[in-house]
RNA sequence: GGUUCCGUAGCUCAGUUGGAUAGAGCAACAGCCUUCUAAGCUGUGGGUCACAGGUUCGAAUCCUGUCGGAAUCACCA
């Protein structure tokens, strides 16, 4: 099925060669035609004036008339100064959602043979997730959806950070203050019981710190100094050294973390087909800094450390190896994207990590590609912007984040007081009703982050909640509950609507949402393209919002001309199918009711 | 200071890669439920697209500069 916006294209360019002899399509451009004009696509002649030789009306006017004659679509056209506004017949139309109709997959690409790896989430075990991550997972788990959506084989993958000095500070606090809590003794999620300690860590040390700087000592100087810190490293070391009582708590805690994480990963619907920890990948990548420096791509310092010079290509002197042999993060990167790519035969690799670590990617990309490997063009960083809150950014530590459990609860909370304010649930047994609570709360939330431009940073203000009205997940979801209710009620009344399109049955106002709903599979291309779930929730509401206008002026069950209403409730069907379709793209469920 | 990104209505965001009179939602105001779900629909008001140049038939979009904001430039991850 040709996209109609390159259906008339080519018509336009056989007839500008005709005319003209021009034969370049790029000159050719076409477009939707905006709603205040009449039409449904719009050729802009002015890239062909120079070769008509004509002003802008009167070529649009030749052009017209002669796509009219020689293309049976072509019902009709007006001239607009350079703009043809060309009108398709009804027959096309109708004839397209047919097509649409019948296509099991539609809007879905076949196979393209390549595999893509997402690397998303990749948290750290030492706190509990918060808004922040719930972006990062929303949007990793939609773009490899998307993917899948464009044909591509995917990978999920999560790299969880378990070890280094983060954890070793909760594991420290635990161990001193902890009192042997555990998730089981106190009902605390895990992965909050090991935030609490992450928390007690950092109020003992900066009194430590206090302490000492009043005693005279400089800041610097306490920071190291402080006791906790002391035995936070103390502890690192023996963690490394493989010691058997600090590998036990170790295992225990990010244990508790790990259960915490599989139930927000559970609320929020996303999953991993491959999950890696930094503490069995941080020794890889040492064989590469060796290579490199053989290849002298990298080079010595006097004091052992291994480094590259990116000063021609903007950046700076980067550290690849620390003076006593230990690994940085760009070590174990660079060897992890070479594992990767060799065991996967990846064809891209998109990292799904927020925009403090740009300077990273590009350097990691670099370096890869200096070492001569020829794929460290398909590495794409999905860089995207911070959640703010109005204060401006969260810190853990000043308490102003908003933690990713207590948001979820919240969101399915409100969406149950507002279905039961509207006595929209009466009556429905309690195990649905919580469901479609669940499903409305949480596509709130997905729908409010994912319609975002991922590479904007964007605000979010807990003081005036997310909406259920406007533009939002429970809009679209009303839309499509709507609909399906709609649907039921043909099927209650035994009216058959399938088989085929009968072109009577479809005027200017059926053709409005097939117009639409003919857009999708390329909305789902260019969010592939453009890594950007945002496109294809702008066109989800864009579809709802026209439906409902749709739905207020026509009547459908009560349509008297059989012809008419068969179209109407195919329609419905339609509609509510792809905005299913496109809301799972979002990881947005809809429901039959709600 | 270098690099990257951002600046569109009071607020939150779109703007299909250069096309026509820049669009939604929220908030405000005025309407629409004995009729298929009013979490809906319709209308009103609200803009120097940060600013200044440039490129051209045409610029919110591309280029240059200025101003403002964010991130980063660690032997942290």
């Amino acid at each position: 099925m040709m996209n109609i916006e390159n259906l008339v294209r080519e018509q336009a360019l056989r007839t500008v060669e005709a005319l003209y002899g021009i034969n370049d399509i790029e000159l050719v451009q076409v477009s939707k035609t905006r709603r205040e004009f009449e039409g449904d696509y719009t050729l802009v002649v002015f890239p062909l004036l120079k070769a008509s030789r004509k002003g802008p009306e009167q070529t649009a006017q030749e052009i017209g008339e002669n796509m009219a004659a020689r293309e049976r679509e072509i019902l009709s056209f007006n001239v607009i100064k350079g703009f043809l506004n060309l009108t398709l017949s009804e027959e096309f139309w109708a004839q397209r959602f047919g097509e649409i109709a019948g296509e099991a997959t539609y809007g879905f690409a076949q196979d393209s043979g390549r595999t893509i790896m997402v690397e998303y989430s990749s948290p750290n075990t030492n706190k509990p997730l918060h808004l922040g991550h719930i972006r990062n997972n929303l949007l990793g788990y939609s773009v490899a959806t998307v993917m899948q959506a464009n044909g591509h084989r995917v990978v999920k993958a999560n790299l969880v950070n378990d070890r280094g000095i983060h954890i070793c500070k909760s594991m420290l606090a635990w161990q001193k203050f902890g009192g042997g809590e555990t998730p089981e003794t106190s009902g605390l999620k895990g992965d909050h019981l090991a935030g609490k300690y992450y928390v007690e860590f950092d109020r003992r040390y900066k009194a430590e710190i206090a302490e000492l700087t009043a005693a005279g000592m400089d800041e610097e100087q306490a920071r190291q100094k402080a006791p906790s810190m002391v035995e936070a490293q103390e502890m690192l070391r023996r963690w490394e050294a493989g010691d058997v009582a600090v590998r036990e708590l170790w295992e225990r805690m990010n244990g508790w973390v790990y259960d915490g994480f599989d139930k927000t990963y559970a609320a929020l619907g996303v999953d991993f087909d491959k999950i890696d920890y930094e503490s069995q990948t941080y020794l890889l990548g040492k064989e590469i800094v060796e290579d490199g420096l053989r290849r002298g791509v990298f080079y010595r310092k006097d004091d052992g450390s291994v480094w590259i010079d990116l000063t021609d290509d903007g950046l700076d002197n980067k550290l690849l190896l620390r003076a006593d042999g230990t690994s940085v993060y760009m070590t174990q990167d660079l060897g992890t994207a070479v594992q990767r790519f060799t065991e996967y035969r990846l064809d891209k690799l998109i990292y799904v990590v927020g925009n403090e670590q740009n300077y990273h990617f590009q350097a990691l990309k670099l370096i890869l590609g200096k070492l001569g490997y020829e794929w460290a063009e398909n590495i794409y960083h999905l860089s995207y912007g911070m959640v703010e809150l109005p204060e401006g950014k969260m810190k853990s530590r000043e308490g102003t984040v908003v933690d990713a459990d207590d948001l979820i609860a919240d969101m399915i909370g409100t969406a149950r007081e507002m279905s039961a304010e509207l006595g929209k649930l009466d009556g429905i047994p309690t195990a649905e009703a919580e469901n479609i609570s669940r499903m409305v709360g949480m596509g709130a939330l997905k729908y409010f982050i994912l319609k975002v431009d991922p590479k904007k940073t964007m605000l979010f203000d807990p003081r005036e909640s997310i909406d259920f009205n406007g533009n939002t997940g429970p809009f679209i979801q009303y839309t499509h509950a709507r609909i399906r209710s709609i649907l039921r009620k043909a099927a209650e009344a035994e009216i058959a609507f399938d088989g085929e399109v009968t072109p009577s049955g479809v005027s200017q106002a059926e053709i409005e949402l097939i117009k639409l709903l003919a857009d999708f599979p390329q909305v789902v291309s260019a969010a592939g393209e453009n890594f950007s779930p945002a496109l294809v929730a702008q066109y989800a509401y864009d579809l709802a919002k026209s439906f409902n206008g749709y739905y207020h002026d026509n009547q459908i069950l009560r349509e008297e001309r059989a012809d008419v209403r068969h179209v109407r409730l195919q329609l419905c069907e339609q509609v509510a199918r792809v905005i299913s379709r496109a809301m799972s793209l979002l990881g947005i469920e809809v429901p039959e009711r709600m």
